[in-house]
RNA sequence: GGCCCCUUCGUCUAGCGGUCUAGGACGUCGCCCUUUCACGGCGAAAACACGGGUUCGAGUCCCGUAGGGGUCACCA
């Protein structure tokens, strides 16, 4: 059984976005599934579109999904001399040939062909003889077979077929002389040893193309896995200018690693029932056959419900250290020790109650020095008819000796009783005024975490 | 338009001819818990696109229709 090797091959033309983030998940579990290779290849051959920037966004992308990938990243630009001399063998064994054709003549082909309801197979110097001058600026193409059909034993969509008639003689090398990524892509992969080919679905016609070139040349074509797109809420592909946002952005709406790995996994892989499933189960359990065949769409509330249950695995200290930029965030300033003891204090109760690190972060700003409380409309009323119970509750907590929760509930139900109210409008009022009508947990315990001048001080903000 | 792919609850999916009066998860709704919010527990509504076959029997196999998607660059 030969080693499995898998790659990504990102075009370095935008961020890494949620699309290609899966893509690059299912190669790096399969081969990690099966003690194989994750390359990375940055598919550059388009000097135009690539840009650094690019690259480095993909990278950090893959780095921030925690899909480390084996040895270095490799560039398809830098692998050019080998690509073209591909070509020249081709060309010289009869298997491509030169294309004089202007890009006008092309187009004017291009339109007629589809106006006859036909296949542009763009061979307009496939059958012609080489003119006078055979070194004027010309492409390379590929001379496809016309006769029998190109089968592709797809690993996830099956035995697709197609005729031999409607393949196009593809573009090799440019007339400027350079690689394109159909024979980029070809002898990449045979020269890396990549024995999977996962990518998406919108690669399946290439599929049948390349498989061609791989045979010209003589390779064995890679196994071939087309999954599925991710469409938007609308049911059209994700695409940069349509809702596919970067990674990194589901990073900055505080979604962690580990939660987008399952979910990504789940949407579009199965294994029966099982839906929270760690990584390291999936290396375990990955396959090919469990990827289903349809486009899935993306949805928040799945993924925010995914992500509460990792946070929720997370120990407070921990959670405090990556819950800190967002902290900083809704701040606007670095917290200071002691607020940050009181947020570790109260995240146990408060990582209940989000399904994000940023929303996290706003329901701790409350356990901050953040006086004066921004009220909420209804907390704000709430509180304006509440005066009575917190002048009694502001009595009662500074006349009580412990500053613990059994002693905090005690003087709270007296003084109540003594005024003749119910529990719930003095909890109500003086749970309004510690957090300004963000959820937290028991109030009790929330006012040993905030300390009993922070408390009386809150309380005073309302009554004056 | 040509070619290719897809089609089970709103969403992600289980289902690989009989055990499906179709299961799980998210979401939604109701009830319980309760000093708010939330968590949790219990429960409910909710799907096999349609039409033909094949078969004793079809969500599961075949064909067609409809719908959706992808792709048709000297981009990747």
């Amino acid at each position: 059984m030969p080693q499995v090797v898998t790659r990504f091959a990102p075009s370095p033309t935008g961020f890494l976005h949620i699309g290609g983030a899966r893509t690059a998940l299912f190669n790096w579990l399969y081969a990690r599934r099966h003690g194989g290779t994750f390359l990375l290849r940055i598919e550059d051959t388009d000097r135009e579109r690539s840009t650094d920037v690019a690259v480095a966004a993909i990278l950090a992308g893959l780095k921030w999904l925690g899909l480390d990938w084996d040895g270095e990243a490799v560039s398809q630009y830098e692998r050019s001399e080998r690509h073209r001399q591909v070509a020249e063998r081709l060309l010289a064994e009869g298997k491509a040939y030169p294309c004089y054709a202007t890009p006008e003549e092309l187009q004017a082909a291009r339109e007629a062909a589809r106006a006859a309801g036909q296949t542009f197979r763009g061979d307009l110097w496939r059958d012609r003889e080489p003119p006078a001058d055979p070194d004027r600026p010309h492409a390379v193409r590929l001379k496809m077979p016309r006769e029998g059909s190109t089968i592709i034993e797809d690993r996830v969509q099956g035995r697709v077929e197609v005729s031999n008639d409607t393949l196009d003689d593809m573009i090799l090398l440019r007339s400027d002389g350079t690689p394109t990524y159909m024979l980029a892509v070809v002898v990449d992969d045979h020269d890396m040893g990549v024995t999977h080919v996962v990518r998406g679905d919108d690669h399946l016609n290439n599929a049948f193309r390349q498989h061609q070139l791989y045979n010209a040349l003589g390779w064995t074509t890679p196994a071939m896995a087309h999954i599925p797109l991710i469409h938007g809420p609308d049911g059209k592909k994700l695409s940069k200018r349509h809702g596919a946002l970067g990674v990194e952005a589901y990073r900055d709406m505080g979604y962690l690693p580990e939660a987008m790995r399952n979910y990504l996994l789940r949407l579009g892989w199965s294994r029966g029932d099982a839906e929270i499933i760690s990584t390291a189960e999936a290396k375990e359990w990955f396959d090919l056959e469990g990827i289903g065949r349809g486009a899935s769409r993306f949805d928040f509330d799945k993924l925010g419900h995914l992500n509460h249950h990792y946070m929720q695995g997370l120990s407070s200290g921990d959670l405090l250290h990556i819950l800190d930029p967002y902290l900083v965030k809704h701040l606007e300033r670095r917290p200071i020790e002691a607020e940050r003891a009181r947020v570790i204090a109260a995240l146990p109760d408060l990582v209940e109650r989000a399904q994000t690190l940023d929303a996290l972060a706003g329901i701790a700003t409350p356990f901050c020095n953040s006086r004066p409380l921004v009220l909420d409309d209804k907390t704000a009323g709430l509180l304006a008819k509440s005066r009575e119970a917190l002048t009694v509750a502001h009595s009662a907590l500074a006349a009580t000796d412990i500053w613990s929760e059994d002693a905090i509930r005690d003087a709270l139900k007296a003084a109540a009783s003594s005024k003749g109210l119910k529990m719930g409008q003095i909890m109500q009022p003086v749970r309004a005024a510690m957090t300004g009508g963000k959820p937290a947990g028991d109030l009790a315990g929330i006012l040993v975490i905030l300390g009993r001048d922070e408390v009386l001080a809150r309380l005073s903000d309302q009554l004056a």
